[in-house]
DNA sequence: GTTTAAAATGTAAACGTTTACATTGTTTCT
DNA sequence: AGAAACAATGTAAACGTTTACATTTTAAAC
């Protein structure tokens, strides 16, 4: 036995008009009228249909979020900034961890075209020139996340991968004095990996210490990618004094190494990561790493994204917010 | 300029019916039509609207999934098995990781009563009488991921608690001839921890080695909590040869106590967790664990929900599958 | 070449709301 | 008391589909 929209009129003896307005807060219906309906709704145990209401407002109150399979660590973090903003303004979340990048498209193509989401927040680490056609096409908003390349004409919540690698290897050469520093890189086509590159060679640059191609190899972000990195660098005949791992996940890989090696973290190398994932901090020695705000990041670029489909602002003329990171200083760099 | 199941029609010479056919793969229109009308809809961009689609079905191809905040570490992995089962059937994943107990009442009663999603997955590891009174008043289907207490009625997929830390315990005594094994355990309002430490108790039973409430305290499955459950154990004067944490954040907790106090794992005392959480596997030594399948949960979850809603089975009388636990044997144990 | 059955298509009524616009009721002003 | 302004409610047309049921077309049978 459901119960309607018109039953509740029928039974407060008002049109479903009056009904509707109550539900949608309207200020035109009388207060007395207002809580014989709200009363009766309770009694009836009416909850307005989401479904139909969409249909009519052509809005969905919802919010679809896209994310690609690699973010592993962050996952939980992101989702969770996302869904409590999201909650906090009576949103919903539909959510898709893309297993491929067939999937994204996919995904994106369903949520845009179809009215199923009023706007979507995209990770893509990478974009490609297919994402942003979609996108351009789309009327609906679209919010990206730590998106890197051409974000043309779109909102773009990044973290600052550039400062964060450099103040981390600035940290090493003034506080620690190494002159040697390494770096595991990150795959050369995700703009996080490019940018903390980029960092890391303008700290050296700035501080007079020569470049020196042994002392860079490429990784993949992965455990295994830091341990083979690290057994590599450490392996040659000039070793380095200091290791940047360009995320914490290839630190991990390269404590591992470590242990195996018999070489000690700071002791005989020093160490340092970037994310400040959860697991690092129960390294031993704690890894010095740096801290990006990625459950803020989430819960930025819901208010954003609302705010774009509230103001049916639906291009914002390519925004970009970059949100600072912050040094986290453990032993593993050799601090006290 | 939007295209509509009209335009279609219009374009391509048939009625809004036979459009709608052709995209709900009716077998009664011809091929040539179908065809046609295929074409057309490719070159306008047509895709139906879900929205109104699920409004005439009543059916949302969606379903909602609530988790308590705590799983923190099982978040991502039960997200992605339920994804990626939905994903593969088409269905897409409403979720909301609910902040408070009230909060998971709301999301529960939106998504029941409002014909928002089809189905729901719940993941309550403490059932209380309102939850359930939900569940029961709602028509949709409802399956529970790791519910303990009573779950009348209801499809559940549990963990295999018990055993696992039956086993676990077992090993300690039977292939370390461990003689005073301490437990620290869950919240005691947690069924999962119930269950653990019924295991432990009646592995101790079976092996005939006495009960001893020393050896036994309360923790509350955090990493503080497993710190401080680890520094009272060792500040007794009778100490224990090995410690049962409850789960592997407190064994994190474990580790770090042990080394403030210089106590060496497992040369000094042997330590256990359950839960085999991604972090463990980097502990040194390596922890010793119970593996439990929690992206399978997700999965298996989404395919038997799945199961109801096309049967129309709403409640399916008690129906409970219990997934069995694997022993990960590390070297924190004691093992080589 | 009818008749009959089957296949393909069309018509129109749902699905449950929202919201312009129209109508009625109530004050306030002169 | 009547006009004017405003507040409260009602009417009915959207929103974009699906799907019984009715109708037409096609094929088969005689």
């Amino acid at each position: 036995m459901k119960v309607d929209i018109k039953k509740v009129a029928e039974k407060a003896g008002v049109s479903i008009a009056t009904v509707s307005r109550v539900f949608s807060n309207s200020e035109l219906v009388k207060q007395t009228t207002k809580d014989k309906v709200l009363k009766i709704s309770k009694d009836l145990n009416y909850i307005p249909n989401p479904i139909a209401r969409s249909l009519s407002r052509q809005l969905t109150d919802t919010i679809g979020v896209v994310l690609p399979d690699l973010v592993g660590e962050f996952f939980m973090d992101i989702i969770h900034g996302i869904d409590e903003e999201a909650y906090k303004q009576n949103w919903f979340v539909l959510v898709s961890s893309s297993h491929s990048k067939r999937n994204i498209l996919e995904t994106l193509i369903e949520f845009m075209g179809s009215g199923r989401v009023d706007g979507v927040i995209l990770m893509a680490p990478q974009m490609d020139e297919r994402i942003n056609e979609i996108i351009k096409r789309s009327k609906r908003p679209v919010v990206l996340i730590n998106a890197g390349g051409d974000t043309n004409n779109n909102a773009n919540f990044k973290i600052d991968n550039y400062k964060g690698a450099y103040s981390i290897v600035e940290h090493l050469i003034v506080k620690h004095k190494y002159k040697k520093i390494a770096m595991v890189e990150g795959p050369k086509d995700n703009y996080d990996a490019i940018d903390r590159s980029n960092g890391y060679h303008k700290a050296l640059q700035k501080y007079g210490l020569s470049k020196n191609e042994a002392m860079v190899v490429e990784g993949d972000f992965s455990v295994e990618g830091g341990y083979h990195g690290f057994k590599k660098l450490m392996s040659q005949k000039e070793k380095p004094n200091a290791i940047f791992m360009a995320n914490d996940m290839m630190a991990v890989g390269a404590y591992q190494a470590a242990k195996e090696m018999k070489i000690k973290i700071p002791e005989n190398i020093a160490l340092v990561g970037f994310d400040d994932i959860y697991l690092s901090q129960f390294l031993y020695p704690r890894l010095t790493t740096v801290h990006v705000p990625i459950a803020e990041l989430g819960s930025k670029a819901v208010i954003h994204l609302l705010g774009m489909i509230n103001n049916n602002k639906k291009k914002n003329k390519s925004f970009i917010e970059v949100l600072p990171t912050s040094l986290v200083v453990g032993e593993s760099c050799g601090c006290k």
